[in-house]
DNA sequence: AAAAAGATTAATGAAAGGTTAATAAGATTA
DNA sequence: TAATCTTATTAACCTTTCATTAATCTTTTT
């Protein structure tokens, strides 16, 4: 399984509230991000890749429902569930109509929020790439295997490591396109930083000596921008 | 697009409540069997094919709880979920420690009710796993016969444990196919943790012990994802 | 020319994997 | 009922893998 940390996005102005949900997802093993306003919330979305985000119905400056509404908008297929006092039933139909995983009545026990977020995160698919389905990809003369993680070209094959694979598969999935740092890093790290940049770097090092023996691939670097795999044709 | 009606197994005692919701949901376009006591319950699991079972904890032959074990034991996969008053945070916690999907609370309302239940029927997976039927699987120079579990090569044949056989079927009926950790913790398991998965790694150890006078034939290791029976051709 | 960004190679350390042995729990046999 | 067998799990110990970080050099931008 994706043993990787689940990264969850809390928004929640009441700052007891949310310390204590912050501490206690921290301590049961998920990474968190706090935002304590809607507008603070959306803006992370930029930093952060995240598998769940919690929110407050009831927020000072906007809407839990708003702040659901432009996660739909921004970002692919963030799952998110609705924390709030507002128990009326309404608010609960219009929660799960605007795509709610789950809607939460306050008060809520802290140890049966861990439990039901555990439960929610173990059931969510988990997100495929819609064209990434084939087994087998061409890039030129090579041949990517990405179930057995190897590269072949003529006899020769190079087993790849899974950051190289992950990196590999975006930049062939997005062949002659200029990939950003901040897509690729949110993507296959989740998070876009200094060192994770950094981190990149490495890893298209990689790629450009394995990929040498195809004179017509190159990836190329744009500079402050990102990186294009290119394929002369 | 299955637009098939989904079908609801109801273990309700209470004669109004269950009514009540059996006619309500099946209102709303699903298919409901409801029956009075567990014992009934778990004897319709045999008649029907269900997409979800809704139990009542507190029933007057068996606890709910006991059901969903007894479900767990019988049928392959079928999600279910709770539906009670007695709202103890304990009940709630071994409630998704049986593998419950949601836990309700009553007093619950009909129409909220039926928007977390299409909402839960929506996301749960769709998917049966074939499984194959012949008795003599045969694997490069090997033969396995799984009735008497022995794996026989030239004159010399071993006998397989009941976990080496079975992680040896899965691995032969997904040859050169990635078996991620998680699908077989989960098949073979039923549970993915810490644990099992060091309890995988022993019984890999014994098959490539048992498959070495195969040279075409390796258990390939994936990092951090799974293994790979392999077989050169 | 200085500063920032990028490229490359190497070093490091934590996590994962491999193997064998010990243990415990259930079944079987005496 | 005690003794023996079987076998899944756990432990112990060792090796390998690999993402990150560091170090150093090159290129680009202003």
């Amino acid at each position: 399984m994706n043993a990787s940390k689940k990264k969850l996005l809390l928004v929640e102005d009441d700052p007891t509230l949310g310390y204590l949900l912050s501490e206690y997802l921290q301590m049961n093993g998920f990474e968190v991000v706090w935002a304590k306003t809607g507008a603070l919330g959306l803006e992370t979305l930029d930093q952060h890749l995240f598998d769940l985000a919690i929110l407050d119905v009831s927020l000072p400056d906007m809407d839990g429902f708003v702040v659901a509404s432009k996660i739909k908008e921004n970002t692919a297929q963030l799952p998110f569930i609705f924390l709030t006092a507002r128990a009326l039933k309404v608010d609960v139909l219009k929660g799960f109509a605007l795509g709610a995983v789950d809607y939460l009545k306050k008060p809520i026990d802290e140890e049966e929020l861990v439990v039901r977020i555990k439960n929610l995160i173990n059931r969510l698919p988990q997100e495929q790439e819609a064209t990434a389905q084939e087994r087998v990809l061409q890039l030129g003369k090579y041949t990517l295997h990405k179930e057995t993680q190897e590269l072949s070209i003529n006899e020769h094959t190079q087993k790849l490591t899974n950051r190289e694979l992950d990196l590999l598969v975006y930049l062939i999935l997005h062949k002659n396109e200029l990939c950003t740092h901040k897509a690729i890093l949110l993507k296959l790290w989740g998070a876009n930083d200094y060192f994770n940049k950094k981190s990149l770097n490495v890893f298209v090092s990689h790629l450009r000596k394995y990929l040498q023996e195809d004179p017509s691939l190159s990836i190329e670097n744009i500079h402050r921008k990102g990186f294009i795999l290119k394929e002369d044709s």
